[in-house]
DNA sequence: TTATATAGGTACCCAATGGTGACCATTGAG
DNA sequence: CTCAATGGTCACCATTGGGTACCTATATAA
């Protein structure tokens, strides 16, 4: 039997510390893209409509998001050049790829809530908490 | 029509900023989370094991980690009374029903890697990066 | 004419996070 | 007597995350 390694990618392996998938890993394991892409899996997204969809991501971390996301390819960014400006997000196909995923971690999140409680509740209420 | 509302959970939004949910997506949405789910989807380990396993984690955050997995009751730990000191670290069912799509997190990373690489070369090349 | 709202971005600053290394407990082996 | 082994904690420091104020340019209102 013949083993046919049919230009089988180099083992990558996200385990590894040097490893580039765990950079993309650090990005898009991160709780702020995770909504961004949820966001965006509805449609094309202007800035300031994200801004006020994601409660509490402040303009900044809304942008370093944006931008590490753009950069992996998986939204695009398209500017209008009109006074004011006008910023266009949508998922690029590669996105769109994963959009499911991540938006299967947001209902797992949403569905078990329940149960993470309850479970927190019964950690804290141990003796050797403090 | 009667629309049912058989002790529907009170609308449950990961986007409200003060939504549990959002700390369960913070814990779970992580690097080393999913690094730790991933591993412990193979069967318990150790925590020695682990902390070889997952390059590049420090001792503190792997601890770390795990205590936030435990209380969200997504791991189990089990210490044995032996000296030197023996911990187990196992899946819960709560754990296992979350594994399957941290897994596929994973393996979207390390299917899509070349496809990002590729993206960041491009953007990185812009005239406009510095 | 001047002031203001707009929408997205950025520079600067501070607080929280993560990494490092020392230290601990306990016991069997050398 | 000393050291290795295992999991954990703590104090310390560098790095990062995140908030605030400011910037841009124009259309509109005053």
């Amino acid at each position: 039997m013949v083993t046919i390694e049919t230009k089988q990618h180099p083992a990558w392996d996200v385990y590894k510390a040097t490893c580039p998938t765990r950079q993309v890993l650090d990005c898009i394991a991160d709780k702020w893209a995770v909504l961004v892409i949820g966001l965006l899996n509805g449609g094309t997204r202007r800035f300031g409509e994200m801004r006020k969809s994601i409660e509490g991501v402040s303009q900044k971390m809304l942008t370093q998001t944006l931008r590490s996301l753009e950069r992996d390819g998986i939204v695009s960014r398209r500017v209008y050049a009109s006074v004011p400006p006008k910023v266009e997000y949508t998922l690029t196909p590669l996105g769109q790829s994963l959009a499911g995923i991540v938006e299967s971690l947001r209902v797992w999140s949403e569905s078990n809530i329940e149960v993470v409680l309850a479970s927190q509740q019964t950690y804290d209420a141990r003796p050797e908490a403090e």
